[in-house]
RNA sequence: UCCGCGAUAGCUCAAUGGUGGAGCAUUCGGCUGUUAACCGAAGGGUUGCAAGUUCGAGUCUUGCUCGCGGAGCCA
């Protein structure tokens, strides 16, 4: 019986039988009269052998001129087969064509990044692409798992507002109406904090833009953040369900991802050592493991890309490191109690260079506080109204975080990239394909 | 915005100031177990654009365009 919509995935239900799979065709070996085609659907791969004695002339000649990336539908008996990729073989009978490819521009030869970007509606189908793109869906879904058995509620943000944020990033904007112009959000933290009052425990998730001309390899214009706020938390809260968290998706992908993490050779010893508890170091002792590294550091300053690397180089797994001088931290952080020059902020910083894929706070809960704040920052005061009403009825302390989802596949993947970790990248001199 | 690097066949790259080549892809031929298969042959070029130096420029000079990497900013 011949049987339809079979994924390569599930072949090894159908050893012995007859099948048909509908594919695309990834690539083609021939040595004489026999013809190797190796079909990919989206859930693996499929080695098809067409013998000259076993198929009819015209298949057989059909399986030698088609060219890579034709659409077709292989029929023919399923069979272990340890030297095909994926271990099962396809004596194939049939084949079908639905669509012929002519001139695929992507070969499985090496090409220029300029180029596959060009073509990123095609270079998804690679096998590293294809491998990237399911990591990310499985990161996701962890994500998701990890809030919603805690007790999370998904609250989703608006994504045109009117104000900055954060008061320092440059926004897009776009007209809106006749109220003036809006702007993409570049954080729903703002939002989360409302939620968090209404629902205690909230997370959001979605996309968020920045407009700054940054051109490195960990910057995107458009990328996707994940922001747990909690009411009732404070900095060592926050602390502890941002490792728990971390621990929780890392240690999920590298255990059911294991196939495409070996199509992107990643070496996942280092991932596995990412276990609570994760080092924490005061941005003190952040300074002097810069200076003991010869780095001329000023107290004060931000922690460049270069300076994040030095200090996760002295640790094998993220390290978190808090307490951040202030003036460079948002409005929004609560001052440490201890020492009003610094905030109760925290950052976690990837192993082997990825830098920054947690910044989180706890926050100002103090009218009076926030109410200065803004105004020191020369923010318009009555955007943030609605915000500063969160301080007014009911306050409590609380913390959150938001982690870059992008930064995160690139870091697990082990990416040189963050480009690779979005199907369509928006970077400052690219928004085509 | 600033600093650095680059642009040669569809793709990835060679070419001392002196007749622009190779591998892959494509087309044709060969091979009954290939693993980015292999072997043989063919077609394929306004060397990013514009000007200059020179007997002669892919190569040297200037400007422009585009791309890549980094800084700042951040996740």
């Amino acid at each position: 019986m011949v049987m339809d919509k079979i994924s390569i995935s599930t072949l090894g239900k159908f050893v012995g039988e007859e099948v048909t799979v509908k594919g695309w065709l990834y690539n083609k070996r021939s040595s004489g009269k026999i013809k190797f085609i190796v079909l990919r659907d989206g859930s693996g791969y499929l080695q098809c052998i067409y013998f000259k004695g076993n198929v009819s002339p015209e298949i057989f000649e059909l399986a030698d001129k088609l060219g890579q990336e034709s659409s077709i539908a292989v029929t023919g008996k399923v069979k272990e087969e340890k030297r095909a990729p994926g271990g099962y073989e396809l004596d194939a009978t049939g084949l079908e064509v639905i669509n012929e490819a002519i001139d695929y521009p992507i070969t499985l030869k090496e090409h220029g990044t300029e180029f596959l970007m060009d073509h990123r509606h095609l270079w998804l189908r690679s096998s590293k692409q294809v491998a990237i793109l399911k990591i990310r869906h499985r990161i996701v879904k962890a994500i998701r798992d990890f809030f919603d058995n805690k007790g999370f509620t998904l609250m989703d943000p608006p994504i045109l507002t009117p104000a900055a944020c954060e008061g320092t990033s440059t926004l897009f904007e776009t007209p809106y109406f006749d109220l003036g112009k809006a702007y993409l959000t570049q954080s729903g933290q703002l939002y989360a904090e409302a939620g968090a009052m209404a629902l205690g425990k909230v997370y959001t998730f979605g996309p968020t833009f920045r407009a700054e001309k940054s051109k490195t390899r960990r910057h995107l214009t458009e990328f996707w953040m994940v922001e747990p706020e909690v009411a009732f938390n404070d900095l060592n809260d926050n602390m502890d369900l941002a490792e728990e968290f971390l621990e929780y998706v890392v240690q999920t992908v590298i255990s059911e991802m294991t196939e495409e993490l070996k199509v992107l050779e990643r070496d996942t010893t280092k991932l596995q050592k990412v276990k609570r508890p994760l080092p924490r170091i005061s941005y003190d002792e952040a300074v002097e493991i810069l200076k003991k590294n010869g780095v001329d550091f000023e107290w004060g300053n931000d922690l460049g890309g270069a300076d994040e690397t030095i200090i996760s180089n002295e640790f094998d797994m993220p390290v978190m490191v808090h307490r951040y001088p202030s003036a460079v931290k948002a409005f929004y952080m609560k001052r440490d109690p201890e020492n009003p020059k610094l905030a109760l902020a925290v950052d976690v910083l990837a192993p082997e260079g990825y830098g920054e894929v947690i910044g989180g706070s706890q926050r100002e809960d103090d009218f009076d506080a926030l109410l200065k704040r803004i105004e020191d920052n020369e923010l318009p005061r009555e955007a943030f109204e609605w915000y500063l009403d969160l301080r007014k009825y009911g306050s409590v302390p609380h913390s959150g975080f938001g982690l870059g989802l992008e930064r995160t596949v690139s870091w697990i993947c082990g990416l040189d990239h963050i480009r690779e970790t979005i199907p369509f990248p928006r970077m400052i001199y690219r928004i085509t394909p």
